[in-house]
RNA sequence: GGCAAGGUAGCUCAGUCGGUUAGAGCACAGGCUUCAUAAGCCUGGGGUCGCGGGUUCGAGUCCCGCUCUUGCUACCA
């Protein structure tokens, strides 16, 4: 077999957030694929890099007062860490704001321009006057022109389903600084895709370069209706790289975001004297070199993975991918990742409690050549690992190991029933399932092989004859073909457990390097000390994580950080008074009948120091007499006729200067501290609050 | 509404070209073992293969209809 020569990308992560652990099905899902193929003797290179481009990135910066350039150099730090405690083993990691791939940027963009494929068009967009800059859809919210629903964003309602453009918007708002947009119209550029529509059809359908759901998937979606042009360019200001050829306009994000897999080959090209024409050239000079081209990503991002970028590569003259492999997204216990749950769980936290290897596993059990989802149960992650690795895999020498560290391995391999030579012999069929990233299926063929070696040491039961000192040299066999079966296994995992192969290699002292050291059983050398290789997984360690994760500062949207910043807002009130940490359930809120009600009657209490005694309207059932104390904060005539929130099924109390029906709702620390809520205006009295 | 993918044991999933009695792991029950990190081994219970029809000597598998779930998309196929 001739050594392919392979590249491999993973999607490249924003710089605008941290890794978690749905990031790390793709890049986890990659290095497993990449180590493979280095393992089986391929020429394989994994390439990444940041994505640090965008209005997300540029409005973050701006709130945390320094340079775009500063951010992404922290936050790739931050990246770089989480990948290396995860295993994750790039050849390259670089950014999309660099020279490299400015310069490819240029390169590719003039191709298309030559290829007639640019078109220029007026847009019009909502523009916050106060932040200099357009609004994408989702920064900015208002009513919904529809069902009048607040606080909506720009695109659509969620609240009646509606959707319409930010200009429709009822009172629209930037989410940026609050100010009240404006429509201007500015030159935008597109790439007219649909000149490319015959192509893509064949590209995309010919069962070759992407799995059948997603070519069925194109097709229903787009490529059934000619494709709209693709809007590449963004206005000043925006944090990028400025079209040459039209000065104040950006490329968008995604215009070199991808370009960013070729700028960062480009990095590691010049580091190990190579040329981009080795890994990305077209046509048949190039094809007969053979290069393949595999990207990884998730499904979110089919669209422009397999079509504007193969458009894009076909006409710019570069080589398209082979391959695109594409995932599905990650859920916890069965559900979305969730903030309040703890389940929106990042690398470091997880990190910071659970060995990364015992993530890699799960995922690879659970991970197929489909694009399902893939579900984290908590549960399961910690018997599977239990039962699979330290039960099964690594137990196979921690039973045995013991037995031979003064004598080594036998010197000639002993009969085992064939049972080596057998799983030797099923090397190829797990290949073919990593090769189809199948590793569910692969991790099932290999632990059946872990059964049958238990199997085989509780028949020959090593400890039995150990006790009968003529039978030294038998114990000697049993435990070397039960490390040698070990260590086949291990071979079989390591694109999965790097660590568990540099453990595996100090123990029998022999170098684990390439896929065919499955084949040959070691004989005559020596075995260390044995030392656990492997702890099990308590679920108490899981939970402690989930508490982490709720605890820590939870990653708050661009949008979310924006708005938040702008504010001001300080954690005072929250330390003063901290969450409560038991939830109470829809049930238990039900049973609060919270009111709006108005104020007819306010008045001081003779002898009370610190209440007002008010007289409250529901509309009908004629009037409740409640006693509030928030004489500290309002004047009795400031409160008659507005409107207030009443709990009204608070059980009645006897006070000293009459019964209290009931209680109005405020918020803040007492004295001149408080604050009365009132509803939005429309509310009415007698409205319930749910 | 449209498109796509699914529905197999309590849970997570295999099941090739239609072919013997439908499988694995986990969980559960009983037993064995005590080398091993409460690990290991054996045995067992547990299935109307979503429902209904059809093709066939034979259907989990192919065809048609229905139903439910998930994802995408949306009054446009």
């Amino acid at each position: 077999m001739t050594a392919r020569r392979i590249l491999v990308t993973s999607a490249l992560p924003y710089a605008n957030g941290h890794i978690h652990l749905g990031h790390l099905v793709e890049y986890i899902q990659t290095d497993i694929w990449v180590r493979f193929q280095k393992l089986r003797g391929n020429r394989c290179i994994y390439i990444c890099a940041d994505d640090t481009h965008g209005t997300a990135i540029m409005i973050r910066a701006r709130q945390e007062g320094r340079s775009e350039e500063a951010l992404i150099a922290d936050m790739r730090e931050s990246h770089l860490g989480d990948f290396a405690a995860f295993g994750v083993e790039f050849d390259n990691y670089g950014s999309t704001n660099s020279e490299h791939n400015r310069r490819l940027c240029h390169q590719i963009w003039s191709k298309l321009r030559d290829a007639d494929l640019i078109a220029e068009k007026d847009v019009t967009q909502l523009y916050d006057p106060k932040a200099e800059t357009f609004l994408a859809d989702r920064f900015v919210k208002g009513t919904c022109p529809k069902c009048q629903a607040s606080d909506q964003y720009g695109d659509n309602c969620d609240k009646c389903g509606a959707t319409y453009t930010p200009a429709d918007l009822i009172n629209p708002v930037s989410a940026l600084s609050g100010a009240t947009p404006e429509l201007r119209t500015a030159k935008h550029l597109f790439v007219q895709i649909e000149k490319l529509h015959d192509w893509l059809n064949e590209w995309t359908q010919s069962g070759q370069h992407l799995q059948d759901e997603v070519a069925n998937y194109l097709k229903g979606h787009f490529l059934c209706d000619p494709l709209r042009d693709w809007d590449v360019s963004r206005p000043a200001p925006y944090f990028g790289f400025e079209i040459p050829d039209s000065p104040g306009n950006y490329w968008y994000v995604w215009f070199d975001a991808p370009i960013g897999y070729i700028g960062s080959t480009a990095e590691w090209c010049e580091k190990h004297g190579e040329t981009l024409d080795d890994w990305w050239a077209c046509g048949p000079e190039a094809e007969s070199r053979g290069a393949e081209i595999h990207h990884f990503i998730g499904k979110d991002i089919t669209y422009f993975h397999t079509l504007f970028w193969p458009a894009m590569l076909k006409k710019a003259d570069f080589r398209q991918p082979d391959r695109v492999h594409i995932h599905g997204f990650l859920t916890v216990d069965g559900e979305k990742m969730s903030k309040t749950k703890g389940t929106f769980i990042q690398a470091a936290t997880y990190a910071k409690h659970l060995e990364p290897a015992y993530l890699r596993y799960y995922y690879a059990s659970k991970l197929g050549a489909r694009l399902d989802d893939l579900d984290l149960n908590l549960e399961e992650f910690a018997t599977k690992v239990n039962s699979d690795l330290v039960g099964k895999v690594v137990n196979l020498a921690s039973r045995t190991a013991r037995f031979v560290e003064a004598v080594g391995l036998s010197s000639v391999y002993p009969d085992d029933g064939g049972m080596f030579a057998e799983a030797a012999a099923q090397a190829e069929t797990i290949a073919a399932a990593y090769d189809g990233c199948d590793y569910n299926g692969a991790m099932r063929l290999i632990m059946g092989l872990a059964d049958r070696a238990n199997r085989y040491v509780d028949e020959k039961a090593p400890w039995t004859l150990r006790k009968d000192p003529a039978k030294a040299s038998e114990v000697q066999d049993v435990c070397s073909v039960t490390l040698n079966l070990f260590r086949q296994i291990v071979v079989y995992l390591a694109p999965v457990l790097p660590k568990l192969v540099q453990q595996t290699e100090r123990l029998l002292q022999q170098p684990i390097q390439n896929w065919n050291d499955s084949q040959t059983p070691l004989v005559g050398t020596g075995v260390a000390k044995f030392e656990h290789l492997m702890q099990r997984v308590e679920l108490a360690q899981v939970q402690a994580m989930i508490e982490d994760g709720i605890q820590a500062a939870p990653e708050t949207t661009p949008v979310a950080a924006a708005a938040l910043n702008q504010w001001n807002d300080g954690p005072e009130a929250l330390a003063a008074e901290p969450l409560v940490a038991e939830h109470c359930t829809i049930d238990d809120f039900v049973k609060v009948d919270l009111r709006v009600a108005r104020v007819v009657a306010a008045n001081e209490v003779v002898g009370a120091d610190k209440l007002l005694q008010l007289t409250l309207s529901l509309g009908g059932e004629g009037t409740r007499n409640v006693f509030a104390g928030i004489k500290s904060a309002y004047k009795p005539e400031d409160l008659v006729g507005r409107l207030v929130i009443l709990c009204a099924n608070l059980a009645p109390r006897k006070m000293k200067f009459g019964i209290s029906e009931g209680m109005v709702l405020a918020a803040g620390a007492g004295g001149k501290e408080i604050f009365l809520l009132n509803p939005d205006t429309g509310a009415k009295p007698g409205h319930r609050v749910h």
